[in-house]
RNA sequence: GGAGAGGUGGCCGAGUGGUUGAAGGCAACGGUCUUGAAAACCGUCGUGCCCGCAAGGGUACCGCAGGUUCGAAUCCUGUCCUCUCCGCCA
């Protein structure tokens, strides 16, 4: 979410950072924000200038309804002379009349003193309903005010270069050397069968489409490379975590998945839990609603869970293979740090994802998103690439965001800049090491040999019993 | 699944329907004292929202949502969660 304040002070800017994103949609909210932010403050103040009349008066008609010490004349002239001031509106005449300040020129009245009281007891009762509209429609403008905010994606960092489309982004000079080969080589779809180790059939057999099967040595290079990479990042320190693979549905808002991307995930509708469609749901809202210590951060996590997408959005796109599946799993890296810090620490976590993929003597190249490229929470990405050399393609694995404070204010997670009185909401970045699938691709692909056997890159060898290749079957 | 107990500030723990944002204690922070430290003593010590340049003022929050009442942490209803015992289970 963002600040509503940035709004409220310069709402033209707002909406050129959002044409910017190419989300035309979104465009409109900004106007309709500015107009129910208006209306709700001046709401807010009728209400609580009310309320605060009537935590006065209620006080006050209390200890006269006591009446220690009171004449009943005086009693009884208080009260007539205060029912008249609240009905005419005028609270603070009325409470000095209550407390007394005002017994000078009190009104005769032949009323008894229950009549007397019961009547200010009616006039303090009519506030009461008065209140209660005021704040009925303060909570109908909050929540509008909420629900539009919720919508308006978050604004580029000032560095991202402004470009609609996806072919404006920077690409960095790859590393490492593309493959070549003196044989054709296959892509993975028919070298995993080939080899044996993926199963197309038992996983459209079991789920249906977009399910496979890993076997064998398939399923343990999947093993190898989550632990691979959790001890990498483990080395990098950060700390790992094991969590739920299902989560309450105000987890998918602090995660700013909802309400854009309801779409996307698979929901268990008897227990209201939501499968992860990825582990960023569950580690963005660990410190939910906490106060951090500036020195405990920044905060480094990463998780391996597996992500279930539906994927409805995609429908038809790379329908082939392994890329996009409904499950697949994934290694999140995942950091809280202060605002001043979090743009050095999205170069690090970015590095940190291509050191996964040199480590594994995979090409890898770095992308640098244009603001039309930058999804509804990054204010600044990069994603990761590698080559994969069968299906003759660049395969995103990675994406390394910083949303600065886009998902802490959903998720209210905030700390105590040093020697501030005030509550500041962290930075949260978010990058994957690496999508499983994807470089399991480019692995298959990139070290296949003629003779259709497929050598093990060395960092995997201690997690596979010091194996160098997974043979071809015979 | 059955039975019971309970949800109050960073933690522990009081709280009769009206000077309670909430006693007391611990922790933390600042200070006095001390060669230094400890102890002791003094002080500070929640968050959101609204107004304000600020100082400050107002308002809300005692799991959550409703209700009763002139007035609710306190009474009522619903709900969620936690704990204990039993059953079942990897």
């Amino acid at each position: 979410m963002l600040d509503i304040a940035l709004i409220r002070k310069d709402p033209e800017w707002v909406k050129q950072q959002i044409r910017n994103l190419n989300d035309e949609v979104a465009l409109a909210r900004v106007d309709e924000i500015v107009r129910l932010d208006e209306q709700r403050r001046d709401l807010i103040q009728q209400r609580d200038n009310l309320q605060a009349s009537r935590n006065k008066l209620n006080k006050g008609f209390g200890r006269l309804r006591g009446g220690k010490g009171l004449d009943e004349a005086v009693i009884i002239g208080r009260a007539v002379a205060a029912k008249e001031a609240v009905e005419s509106g005028d609270y603070d005449r009325a409470d000095t009349i209550v407390t007394g300040q005002q017994d000078g020129d009190l009104p005769q009245s032949d009323v008894s003193k229950d009549d007397a009281l019961n009547n200010l007891m009616d006039a303090l009762r009519a506030m009461g309903n008065r209140h209660s509209e005021l704040d009925n429609k303060v909570k109908d403008v909050d929540a509008q005010l909420e629900e539009n905010m919720l919508w308006l994606p978050n604004l580029p960092h000032e560095s991202v270069k402004v470009g609609m489309s996806d072919e404006e982004n920077i690409i960095y000079t790859p590393e490492g050397e593309l493959p070549e080969f003196d044989f054709e080589p296959l892509p993975h779809w028919d070298l995993g069968p080939q080899l044996g180790i993926l199963d197309f059939e038992a996983g459209v057999k079991l789920a249906g489409s977009r399910f496979y099967v890993l076997q064998g040595w398939g399923a343990r290079l999947q093993r190898a490379l989550i632990s691979f990479y959790l001890d990498m990042a483990r080395e990098k320190g950060f700390t790992e975590l094991y969590v739920p693979y299902m989560v309450k549905e105000d987890m998918l808002y602090g995660a700013a998945q909802f309400p854009k991307f309801r779409d996307v995930v698979y929901l268990d509708a008897d227990a209201e839990l939501y499968f992860l469609p990825t582990a960023e749901v569950a580690i963005t809202n660990l410190h939910r609603d906490e106060i951090l210590n500036e020195a405990d951060l920044p905060l480094y996590y990463v998780a391996h869970t597996p992500c279930f997408r539906r994927e409805r959005a995609a429908a038809g796109r790379d329908t082939r293979g392994i890329k996009r599946g409904h499950q697949f799993e994934k290694v999140e890296m995942y950091k809280f740090t202060t605002p001043e810090t979090s743009y050095a620490e999205l170069e690090s976590l970015t590095e940190a994802a291509m050191d996964v993929a040199r480590r594994l003597e995979l090409p890898v190249r770095r992308l640098e998103q244009v603001t039309g490229d930058l999804g509804f929470s990054a204010a600044k990405k990069y994603d990761v690439e590698v080559w994969a050399a069968g299906c003759q393609e660049w395969l995103e694995v990675s994406s390394c965001s910083n949303t600065e404070a886009f998902q802490a204010r959903r998720a209210k997670v905030r700390y105590y800049p040093e020697g501030e009185k005030k509550t500041q909401f962290v930075h949260t970045l978010n990058g994957s090491g690496l999508a499983v699938p994807r470089v399991l691709i480019a692995i298959l692909e990139n070290n296949q040999q003629a003779d259709g056997s497929v050598i093990i890159p060395k960092a995997l060898r201690p997690y596979l019993g010091g194996e160098e290749r997974i043979p071809a079957q015979s």
